[in-house]
DNA sequence: GAATGATTTTCGTATTATGAAAACATGTCT
DNA sequence: AGACATGTTTTCATAATACGAAAATCATTC
């Protein structure tokens, strides 16, 4: 069913899908099943994998099965611009993990939603797990919110039209207005609440972190069971999120030039 | 330069040179740069481009310039098996990062290299900086003379055969009995020294870890300036190993079955 | 040991990616 | 400003490329 948009070339467009369907299998797959999944006819499937084989984005094991491959992580891990704030981010998300015994989130936006690129989880039994790589929309989570309030009432309305501000949760917000208001408050507080508004049970506290040019460039958040979060927290997680943004060349003040 | 041989599907090739080329560069790279460095027209470097745009597998910034896309870094921390042991170290390794207060690295094997998968670095300014999906020879790390150990003598010879024993440093073994003797040593006191065999002022110290089936899985080490190096790490370090092994479900005796 | 089911290879064909060149941006210098 | 230079994007006729049906090979089951 994964039916994508074609992009101009088909092979690229089919090892992307090969490539997903390995991936949403949590163990390797075989060749049927791929062809299966992607609707590519076996022989075809068969020669894609072998080239991305060859290219080390797939390793075959012993048994004739797919599974993804070490060039993924190779490249992944080098990915620009968020690869200095991943670097930077995780001993200040590591002391947060620590001081807070939670998980502790930096995301990034991509389009309508933020994506997770880095994570510091604690060691305790129950704590939130949030995917790395995987989304969550703006408006219902609290780093989002602060994005969409930096980008101004325009845009939140914009994004409104798109998305139509699904519901995840009976606390999701799906009023236009009441967004915009909370949106704009939290840019104005400086830190922004979700309140099970993701998924219930779930609450978490979130900031912006700005880079050296003075765009908004991720969020750091604490996500926490909803009844041990505390306000107290929101505090340090400020000072983190300044700390940060400070590390990554943020100036406070558009201080008056010189050099 | 990067002439990687045919594998079949000519597009899929062209896609990873290019994917490679980005990855080269620390910041976005312009189509004129990219379509030179891989020997692509222009043209079609930037269909290409385009298509893996449409695919998130590359990105492009409001300059125009190239960048890695995040979906590398979705299907990159996906990688199977290794993501258990990811998970499943990280712990482990943040623990003995404290105690030494040095770079602990995990890795594993492929094909004739060790593979950075994950490290733990201490927020010391002085510390040894591995990539993640860096690679090193064998026989020039710590980790990589117990797998060779593992491996048996006659693979060490077949090892030997196809890559010659490189030089990295002065204190590289590049002599085939030396070697021989060095890694059925090393796996039968269970650690491995690598003294500024891979670089000079690097020591390291490594230990195997092993799966539920007994086979090796990975190895984990500690890099530091080789001045700072201690011997009483060594303990510390096959205790964690142990640890890491018996968390994958390895049995230390080959237990009389029993389901 | 035949039969079933999956993987791999082959090969003629038409679809698909190709790249030269032309249009379009963007920035630079006088 | 205007015009040049440089880089990006689109077009389009062409042939090289990827395609997939079917055959061959391999593995597993009954």
């Amino acid at each position: 069913m994964t039916q994508n948009s074609p992009s101009g070339i088909q092979v690229i467009d089919r090892a992307a899908a090969l490539l997903d369907a390995i991936a949403r299998y949590p163990d390797p797959v075989s060749l049927k099943i791929l062809a299966a999944e992607t609707g590519l006819n076996v022989s075809t499937a068969h020669r894609i994998l072998a080239s991305l084989i060859h290219n080390r984005f797939v390793e075959k094991d012993s048994a004739g099965h797919y599974r993804l491959g070490l060039r993924l992580l190779q490249l992944g891990v080098r990915l620009h611009g968020n690869v200095d704030v991943r670097a930077i981010a995780r001993p200040i998300m590591e002391d947060l993990r620590d001081r807070f015994g939670e998980t502790v989130n930096l995301t990034i936006r991509e389009g309508d939603a933020v994506v997770y690129i880095e994570k510091a989880t604690p060691n305790r039994m129950i704590h939130v797990q949030q995917l790395i790589g995987s989304r969550a929309p703006l408006h219902v989570t609290a780093v989002g919110k602060l994005m969409l309030g930096a980008a101004g009432e325009a845009a939140i309305r914009a994004y409104a039209e798109r998305t139509n501000l699904p519901a995840y949760t009976r606390n999701s917000i799906t009023d236009l207005p009441r967004l915009i208001a909370a949106c704009a408050q939290s840019l104005a507080l400086g830190y922004a609440l979700d309140d099970e508004e993701a998924e219930m049970d779930v609450g978490c506290i979130g900031v912006l972190v700005y880079d050296g040019t003075g765009n908004v460039s991720a969020g750091l958040s604490v996500s926490a069971p909803i009844l041990r979060r505390r306000a107290e927290w929101i505090e340090d997680l400020m000072e983190a999120g300044k700390r940060l943004s400070l590390d990554l060349g943020y100036r406070p003040h558009p201080g008056p030039s010189a050099t």
